[in-house]
DNA sequence: CATTACCTGCAA
DNA sequence: TTGCAGGTAATG
């Protein structure tokens, strides 16, 4: 899915629309499997009456705070959206889950291919998913320095590196492929062999497109929407995700797709040198 | 480190 | 019909 700049959105957008709104209950769920933390009774029972206090993002769980010290964690995963609708809506066969909000409205989880998550946490378990979790790449914590220790001294190939959540958290397919291009380094390079330099316009390429992403809603590269149901507008912006065959921008040379860690992987060999 | 599993839809 | 899709956990 849905990697940070999409889960940021999805959040603001909850926080504008539901914030101070009281869980009425459940309406819909027909997928109890997605359900973590609770089984389908204890779910129902759980947000029934709570308020929603605050919602946030950690890595690309969607966090919302209820009532009563509890929270709600949601992962889109690959093809799940989290949206507001009015009570006249109808939900299709792929929304899986319906909660109704005090004013009318209801939110909808919605997940074609049900990789998605919604997990129902105390504070402890709150804090077990935050510490499971790397440094957030648009905090300030998140230095060119810091970045150069997370590399330092890894036989591992920089993408993979790059998509490991206990690391850096909230980079996925697009924007690791998207940073990895605009700072000139291959996907394949071991990390340790990326110099000062080359670190400090990763830390700076990889805030860039995250940024810019926010900037424009998020991408939707096939399922993803907003907490509106509204599309994003970076995917045009896309230098080489998906753009196989396509020239480099930069250079003119045809993008070429391989395979790294099992992912789709897009580079310009001319820009991104491997050796 | 690589493979498999979880699911469905869509394009080639 | 096959392969591919933004993610992650579990398993050799």
């Amino acid at each position: 899915m849905p990697e940070l700049p999409e889960v940021e959105t999805v959040a603001r957008d909850l926080a504008a629309q539901a914030l101070g709104r009281t869980l009425t209950g459940v309406i819909k769920l027909d997928w109890p499997r997605m359900i973590e933390g609770a089984d389908e009774a204890g779910f129902r029972a759980a947000i029934e009456g709570r308020r929603i206090e605050a919602v946030g993002r950690r890595a690309k769980w969607v966090v919302i705070t209820l009532s009563g010290g509890l929270w709600l964690g949601v992962h889109l995963r690959m093809s799940g959206s989290l949206v507001v609708y009015d009570a006249d809506a109808v939900p299709d066969v792929h929304t899986h889950l319906v909660m109704g909000l005090d004013d009318g409205r209801r939110l909808w989880f919605r997940d074609v291919r049900k990789f998605g998550r919604v997990r129902l946490m105390d504070a402890k378990a709150l804090q077990a998913l935050d510490d499971k979790h790397g440094v957030e790449p648009l905090s300030e914590g998140f230095t060119p320095e810091r970045l150069g220790g997370i590399l330092k001294d890894r036989s591992t190939r920089i993408k993979p590196l790059l998509l490991d959540q206990a690391l850096i958290a909230g980079l996925g397919n697009i924007y690791v492929d998207e940073a990895l291009w605009l700072s000139r380094i291959h996907p394949l390079r071991p990390a340790g062999t990326v110099s000062v330099d080359e670190t400090t316009r990763l830390h700076g390429a990889i805030q860039e497109v995250l940024n810019r992403s926010l900037t424009l809603g998020g991408s939707s590269f096939r399922d993803y929407r907003n907490g509106y149901g509204q599309l994003g507008g970076n995917q045009v912006t896309f230098a080489v995700y998906q753009r196989g065959g396509e020239p480099c921008q930069a250079c003119g040379t045809p993008i070429q797709r391989l395979v790294v860690g099992q992912r789709g992987t897009h580079v310009c060999p001319t820009c991104q040198p491997l050796g």
